[in-house]
DNA sequence: ACAAATGTTGAGTTGATACTCAACACAATG
DNA sequence: CATTGTGTTGAGTATCAACTCAACATTTGT
């Protein structure tokens, strides 16, 4: 069964022995909402609130957005705009890709250009 | 300059010869809101309803999806849910692709499997 | 055991999103 | 020219996202 958000951030933070209140004050949130979003009592947070506890934490990013379910706004940027984008991606969907899949796709970006 | 997505709409469903209250009541909503979206007085309507829109006026998704920068629900499970594809998508974007290279990894998704 | 630090809970707030409803204007057809 | 179909406008509403604030509970260090 895949952990939830709120399991992975609270496993995170206490692997850096950081407090709620620490990391609250360094985000700019209450700490009571770090703790609700521990214990998956609320949805997590707004895609940038995301980024910014993964800068605290010092962690990539994509550990917390992709058990989110959130969009960074850069990428609904390329994606928003793009009809080519998003028809890939609805390819992509189709056919249920991979960690794998996707890093292979990443190379060949690479030699594209 | 590019077309914004009220003209677009406006523009395909007089194509079509369907008016407001026809496609309002076909999609669910009501004809005063296709008014103003297709003058651009609101903004667009949520990525859903833009999709209802689409297959009610006999279009691809993407048409009307790329002129309004949201992103369905579908693909946004696709991306909010695995690293690979985020890391993949950041990447995309630094690079600042075209349409046609977008292509260009559609027909390599398909050699992919 | 006590204080200080840390965590939890309920209720409420703020702003944005995604619309509706009623009134009116215009256009065109018989 | 009157009716019918079509488009526009202003104001209002419902729901949700993303939080805050205050009160209380639990854990930890000495």
């Amino acid at each position: 069964m895949k952990t939830t958000f709120g399991e992975t951030l609270k496993q995170v933070r206490r692997d850096k022995s950081i407090s709620q209140r620490e990391l609250a004050d360094k985000v700019g949130v209450d700490f009571s909402y770090i703790s609700k979003i521990e214990n998956d009592r609320l949805p997590p947070p707004s895609a940038e609130t995301i980024i910014k506890i993964c800068q605290i934490l010092d962690i990539p990013n994509e550990v917390l957005l992709a058990r989110s379910g959130k969009v960074s706004s850069e990428i609904k940027e390329v994606i928003g705009s793009s009809v080519g984008a998003i028809r890939f991606l609805n390819e992509a969907q189709d056919m249920k890709l991979s960690d794998d899949d996707w890093l292979r796709l990443s190379d060949m970006l690479k030699q594209l250009k």
